[in-house]
DNA sequence: TACATTACTGACCCATTGGTCAGTATCCTC
DNA sequence: GAGGATACTGACCAATGGGTCAGTAATGTA
């Protein structure tokens, strides 16, 4: 069985390939096991070269994480923008199409695993969160910030709080991501929720409740008031 | 200045704060730079102890964040099962008062840290998931979703799926929770929203998100249909 | 005060691992 | 096919950190 197939066994010189092949390797193993834990061999290891060959590219392991947490991410954002700025339509519209679908993108992408990298690792690594904040959830949360603006201004939705109306809407898609690289990782498991069917259901959950004209929901608790963003409104600061 | 006080340096005995003062140690540092990244004598310093008494109290490290993550979590749940079973009123009334101040409660305890432990250390542990999966996820969900399922019996709610509404609820919740404990707790950074305006915010929006009648979001979208939950359902799986 | 019990300590052991660098093999050019 | 340039390797080094255990001192008892 050792000497079966000895082909391909051949030292390759692939200057070009090596960056992305080791960023590659370098995500999974991050994802999996976290950073702290994973070692510089065994991404040399899976991206099929040696220890050595990783430090001619990458000047340490924290150089490497921070170049796979950049890399994944700022070009999506930017098509995202594009996208939202060629749709013509409602912003209901606009909530329940476009964002599922960039989202269920998402979701199946390498972001997602960047995603929960950047959780898991910020703490750790603060310089890092300046530079999401700045080219991810900035830009993220202005967009969708800026389309329930837009239905509010046009009588189309209710007057919320924007900001937390954002996080209604993203912050599930967020915690979808991570968890599918943490519990929803782990095997025999009872099946988790169908992205497909979970992500349009909640948009349209929410740009609903957006846009609900005054019903049961309004006296149903004291605590919580769709229509104007009163409530507990003097412990916001800012 | 290192001759000032010297006081309380005396070698104390006392078998039965320790563990409690050593998972609060444990919890912080875990949460703050994760599990493999923590040193064990970190752990014990902050504790007030050494590294030998440490290992006399948890076999070890593994050990040590395992009780860590049992510690804060199942008691919580059961006090919540509590709190519903004493509720009478129409579910909408239940989830948009009782669901916020749990969650805000939760948010500002120590389970807030654990949840992002949690997320971030399952896949390296993977019996973490087992107990976690029975002690806290299906019972909340069993929880949250029977309050769900009322409603749409009583006619309140439309026939939603249940499952995918119930994370419409509980993730947002979650991700928060983490996000505290990650991005959250870096410095320096714009000021994020305020728990206390955003749960029950959402928790309003989906709710009445929920009990709308057909709106203009039915016939917003071809993808999103919250009326009857058939859309893309033939992915689903189970 | 003497003794027994035991909570506690920290120097020590050794496996692990990030990072280096002298040497090797591949590719390209002529 | 000779020779030079360089992509690649892996043995090696120094430091780190989980875990141990012989010893120390606090506490209780008589």
């Amino acid at each position: 069985m050792a000497s079966a197939t000895r082909a391909a066994s051949t030292r390759q010189r692939r200057k070009e390939a090596r960056p992305q092949e080791l960023l590659a390797a370098a995500l999974a193993l991050f994802v999996e096991k976290g950073f702290a834990a994973t070692r510089i061999e065994q991404v040399a290891e899976r991206a099929g070269v040696s220890k050595g060959t990783l430090y001619l590219y990458y000047r340490s392991k924290e150089d490497l994480l921070k170049a796979v947490v950049r890399e994944e991410l700022t070009l999506r954002i930017e098509e995202a923008a594009e996208e939202v700025k060629r749709y013509t339509g409602s912003s209901a519209d606009l909530l329940c199409t476009m964002l599922p679908q960039w989202w269920l993108r998402v979701y199946d992408s390498p972001a997602a695993g960047v995603l929960k990298l950047f959780v898991t690792e910020v703490r750790a690594f603060p310089d890092l969160a300046e530079y999401y904040v700045r080219e991810v959830i900035a830009p993220n949360q202005m967009l969708v910030g800026s389309l329930v603006q837009r239905g509010i201004d046009a009588g189309e939705f209710r007057p919320v709080d924007v900001d937390s109306a954002v996080h209604s809407l993203i912050l599930p898609m967020v915690m979808l991501c991570v968890h599918k690289h943490s519990l929803g990782a782990c095997a025999g498991l009872p099946q988790e929720v169908d992205p497909q069917v979970f992500i349009p259901q909640h948009m349209s959950l929410v740009v609903s409740g957006l846009l609900a004209r005054r019903s049961k929901a309004d006296n149903a608790s004291s605590a919580a008031s769709p229509s104007p963003p009163n409530t507990t409104n003097k412990a916001k600061r800012r």
